[in-house]
DNA sequence: ACGACAGTTTGATGGGGGTCAAACTTTGGA
DNA sequence: TCCAAAGTTTGACCCCCATCAAACTGTCGT
């Protein structure tokens, strides 16, 4: 098993943070890993819509900004959210980002 | 009083508030907005260290993304945070970034 | 050993964004 | 009336970014 490189949690910069969510796809990304917990690359990032270079670019910005925790366990990458970190730096943030994300974008009627 | 073209509520997208509050500048204007009110463009932008016309493009980009209320009286722009219409369409989104945002860089040793 | 599989890396491309400078618009004051 | 003030708009520049295609790196299974 690997670590990639990731920044310290106390490196963790809002602006990056936020820029990292605000792309559609990558935001796609963050919410599955927030419902199915730790999951290789290949699951998280399945059914985009993207080219697997796009997805791994996106996956790279995502762990840079210090939304996401890879490790390498063979050939396979396995993602995960780092929510603890987040947490502590940034209380609230991710919590009201998947909320909002998760929710339908319409209201009722 | 004019109100100038601002997004519903109900048309705001999250990934475009993100990405308006994923700037620098721009999350600093934001910051003064949330610790003064409302506020003229002049007094919500001075001192950021960029051109005028650079601050007037950051305050379309956040009246576009739905972040801030911006109606012309006179010559001067009163800007103001859509805190209600924020809240009600991602609760809790703005009030952790502007935690974030207003908390020290480093934390206690 | 060989091929399939999971991701990454490296161009290449097109579009958008942040910045400044200068001109413009509108308003308010002298 | 004339000029200064507050923002906006336009143009130019440069860099970054999202995307795809193709080549590459390891690894697992047969």
């Amino acid at each position: 098993m690997r670590l990639l490189p990731h920044p310290e949690t106390e490196d963790i910069e809002l602006t990056e943070v936020l820029r990292a969510l605000s792309d559609p796809v990558r935001l796609e990304i963050v919410v599955r890993l927030a419902l199915g917990g730790e999951m290789t690359c290949g699951n998280a990032g399945g059914e985009l819509g993207v080219h697997k270079s796009t997805a791994s670019h996106h996956y790279r910005t995502l762990r840079e900004a210090g939304v996401v925790l890879s490790k390498q366990e063979g050939r396979l990458v396995y993602m995960s959210l780092r929510r603890d970190d987040l947490e502590s730096r940034f209380p609230g943030l991710l919590d009201s980002v998947l909320a909002a994300a998760e929710r339908p974008p319409v209201g009722l009627p």
